[in-house]
DNA sequence: AATATTATTCTATCGCAGTAGAATATGAGT
DNA sequence: ACTCATATTCTACTGCGATAGAATAATATT
């Protein structure tokens, strides 16, 4: 019997792979090894454990190998990444409706004065006819 | 060897319990029979299969049973729900900056022109000093 | 009350994400 | 070329979310 019957989320990115993307994300690119290096000591995860999730990202194409010294570069921006996931969950709990989670952030206490500040003056600068669909 | 190092999501609701949820909230209060005829017909599910999903909503306090005739109850609002989801998101993803989220938001193609607008009026209502941390 | 039907629970299977030990390959130093 | 250290792969275990069959309890029907 198949899992998850009807599966909305794609490509999902897991949470061990996001955790190499954000090492190459924040570093650049990076060989095996390095990445091994601080993972092991940011999260504590044995080597082998890294080498096998950078292999599943390979297999996933979001990480590039590249020789000598098994240089990893992430083919997915951190933007692209967060897009992605923020459209999954508008699509599991905001009916789709991506300004209807914007709208629950506002109503909600995530965001600080400054921070809302920053957003009016950026939703303001935006053009009206912005991404007509 | 404990898994997921240190998980970001406490309390999270899984996809087949989000189902149930949904069903509530679109619904309101139902026995637990209806719910398995519907989730049956929408995502195909045997009954028992909802009852035991319906039990760990129980056991995860998000759903109440009232008697008689096993009714159901969401404890949790889709509105609690999706900023719990969406905070989730943001730590993961954002840095813990919901502005960062918003941001990506608007600057991708998941809004339409209205939507924007809508935005942009609910933005200009909110007070400055709003949510200060 | 005996029987048929439907509701509910108990318990189990399956696949996959997370994790890593042991085996092997690669390169450095002599 | 040989030894040692380190890098990389191979393979496997484990826990849990998803799913549901079989057993039991409750209710309706005759």
């Amino acid at each position: 019997m198949r899992q998850n019957t009807q599966d909305a989320r794609a490509g999902r990115l897991f949470d061990s792979e996001l955790r190499v993307l954000q090492v190459l994300w924040q570093y650049g690119d990076m060989p095996a090894r390095d990445i091994a290096a601080i993972l092991g000591e940011q999260v504590g995860w044995g080597k082998t454990t890294t080498y096998t999730v950078i292999k599943k990202c390979l297999d996933k194409g979001v990480v590039q190998r590249i020789e000598p010294n098994f240089v990893c570069r992430a083919l997915l921006t951190q933007e692209q990444a967060g897009r992605q996931e923020a459209g999954a969950l508008i699509d599991r709990l905001y009916q789709g409706r991506a300004d209807r989670l914007v709208a629950a952030l506002l109503g909600g206490d995530r965001l600080s004065a400054d921070e809302i500040a920053g957003l009016r003056r950026l939703i303001e600068e935006l053009p009206d006819d912005a991404a007509v669909e």
